[in-house]
Formats: C-alpha cells, sequence, structure tokens
DNA sequence: TTCAAATATAAACAATTGTTGATGTAGATT
DNA sequence: AATCTACATCAACAATTGTTTATATTTGAA
C-alpha cells in the first residue's frame, strides 16, 4: 500500500498552484498552506522549489520527444506524420493541460545547467519538425515553403491548445479541435 | 531641450532587462546598476516598479487595437483584411520586439485591477478577430471554419514573431516573412 | 547671479523568501 | 517491546526585495 500518493499531491497541488500564480509568485508558503501543513514539512517530498519546475518540464518535454521519435521513425508519407504529430500535441494538452501549460510559461525560470539544457531539447524538437518539413517539400506533399518560417508558424499555432483544457470553462472536444487544426495547417482558411 | 531623455533611457533598460530576466527576476538595483545609478533614483523616474510594466502593456496593446479598428472599419473584402491584420502585427513586432515579448511573457505580473482590464483587452482582440473571420465566412471568401478555434489558431500562429527580431541573431525579412505566413495561413502547407 | 527643476546618494524600513536543524508522533514491521 | 519510516511542527537564518525619507549636487533659464 501507500505508494508515494502524499507525494504526489504535493505535486499536483505545486502544479496547479503553478499554473495559478505563476512560478515565482508561487511560494513554497502558498503551496504547503493548501496542503495543509507546515512549509518545512515540503521538504520531506522535494529537495528544492527548483526540483518541482525541473521535474514537470523535462518528464513532459520527454513524452513530447519520444512520440515525436516515434512518428517520425515511421514510414508513412510526411503529410501523415505532420498530421499524427499534430494529433499527439493535442492528445497530450489535452489530458496534461497544466504541465503543457509550465512547458509553455515557466521554462525562463529554470536556472544553469537546467536552463541551458531545457533549451536544447526546445530547439532540438523544433528541428525535427523542420526535418519532417523538409521531407515533405522534398517529396512533394507539401508546398515549397519557408521551413524555417513553417516550423515556427505550426508549432506555435498548437501551443495555446493546453489552454482549452487548463481551465474547465470552455471544453472543447479534442477530436473536432484535431479536425479543425490539421484543416487550418493543411489548407488554411481560403475557399 | 532635454526632453525627458533619462527616462527614456531609464524605461528602455528596464524594457531591455525584463526581456533578459523576466518581469519577477528582474529588481529595481538591477535597472539601476544598469544605469549606473542608486536605486532609490528609480524612484524619481516612475512610481513604482508596476508601472513600468503597466506602461508598456497598455501602450502597445492600445497600439495594437487601434490598428485593427482601422482595418475592421475599411470597405475591403474580409481576406483582404485578415492580410492586413496579420502584416500589421509583424510590422509592430519588427519595430518593438521587446514591447511585443512584453505582452506575450508579462502580462500575467499585472496585479488587480490592471489585470483583469488586460484580460478584458485580449479578449476583445481576439473577439475582433473572430468578427472578422465570421464575415469572410459568411461572404464566402473563407472555407466553412470553426471561428472560435480559427481565432485561436491564426493568433497563435503569429504570436512568435517578435522572437525573430528581439534577439539580433536571426534577421529575417519582414516582407519575406509576411509573404510566408500569409501564405500558410490561407493555403496551408499543402500543395 | 539667482532659483527652480532635474538628478543624484545614503541609510534605513518592513516584509517576504527558500531553506535548515532539531525534534516529535503515529503506525507498521521486526 | 523495540525499531523504523512516513509525516509533521517550531524556530530561526540570511538574503533579497520594493520603497521612503532626508538631503545633496548639478544645470539650464530668468
Amino acid at each position: 500500500m501507500r505508494v508515494r500518493t502524499k507525494r504526489e499531491e504535493f505535486l499536483q497541488v505545486s502544479l496547479q498552484l503553478i499554473h495559478e500564480k505563476g512560478f515565482k509568485a508561487t511560494t513554497m508558503r502558498d503551496i504547503a498552506e493548501r496542503m495543509d501543513f507546515d512549509v518545512s514539512n515540503s521538504y520531506n517530498y522535494i529537495k528544492s522549489k527548483q526540483d518541482i519546475l525541473e521535474l514537470f518540464l523535462f518528464r513532459t518535454s520527454e513524452e513530447f520527444h519520444t512520440t515525436m521519435d516515434h512518428i517520425l521513425d515511421s514510414s508513412y508519407p510526411a503529410d501523415e506524420k505532420l498530421k499524427q504529430v499534430i494529433s499527439a500535441h493535442i492528445q497530450v494538452a489535452a489530458r496534461k493541460p497544466l504541465e503543457v501549460a509550465l512547458m509553455v510559461n515557466e521554462w525562463r525560470n529554470l536556472k544553469e545547467p537546467k536552463y541551458s539544457e531545457y533549451v536544447a531539447l526546445r530547439s532540438l524538437y523544433e528541428k525535427k519538425m523542420a526535418k519532417l518539413l523538409r521531407e515533405g517539400v522534398k517529396s512533394g506533399v507539401f508546398a515549397a515553403l519557408n521551413v524555417k518560417i513553417a516550423t515556427a508558424v505550426i508549432l506555435s499555432s498548437i501551443r495555446w491548445v493546453y489552454d482549452a483544457y487548463a481551465d474547465t470553462k470552455s471544453n472543447i472536444n479534442p477530436i473536432e479541435l484535431e479536425r479543425q487544426i490539421v484543416s487550418l495547417v493543411f489548407d488554411g482558411v481560403s475557399h
């Protein structure tokens, strides 16, 4: 029994609070108060405040990377791969919106050397997307686009998705969301 | 002569520093040190640290809104209006990348009641974009898209642009950038 | 030269922050 | 019964922070 459930609760509360107030604005006392125990007790669960951020950031980043790698390694054509990358992102963002929110908003608060490490992972993810697009342009399934710009545009155009699931207000159906985004990315707004 | 140039310098240094380290991580002492004077002197130029943030955020927000309003008020067809909104955003982001960076990254650090005020402006801007898209769908220049989702996707897809101009490393030509983004938004990646 | 405005410093403040160390308790395991 | 582990508190720390007050210097205009 008793499988670190208290620690998981602590981390979950931390995640929620950091989402609400931002990492810097969230104090260890804030977290402890919501857990209903003293600040000092927090250090029975984590080594430092920074550790909370690092834990979520690198764990979720890895999830994105392994998914991306599986898709890139497949033998589907580039357009199918792009659809899968978009689909995968939406699924993660719908399942773990707070973790994705952290990735989008709080990575600047990492300290060296973790900061550089994370920035490298980010830039690697962009490189993987660029490779996918270049593949599609070369094989002719994509138009002759500027890969650098297209990478930034596409990644940016899905970056907001977590927001539709982070606060329970607007509950968009992930399937419908995927259909719409894929349609926009592939064919744009034009008729 | 001597028209508040020292204050402008102070604000510019603040902007740069906030861009580098984030608003919360930037201390009044950091700014003063880069200005080469004592912290206390800073308060001859601004009322409080929050004021620096508010000043840039609301000033730049207004610039976006007036531009958007002019475009909406014109009699161009919706597709032409959308092109102009995208073009205008890119021009502002290229001319004032640090201000736009602040809008993207630091608005969460506003305090009430300015926070709510700013969030309302943000949501109003989205509403204006949604109206533009709805107009285009109704008139048939756009496909039958989900306006809510399309709004989020399009606004998000240009939100990164400041990043290409904030640090001088990658100098993308704004004209080429506009051409590429418009092409992606209107026709997507497909052939 | 005089005088007001702009620009600067020194010293201190109250509050907040992340973290540590010493210690206690309840329940499970030996 | 003895021990170990998870979970908790209390007190205190050193550092940092935004801001204020009182005061001085520089400077441009009258």
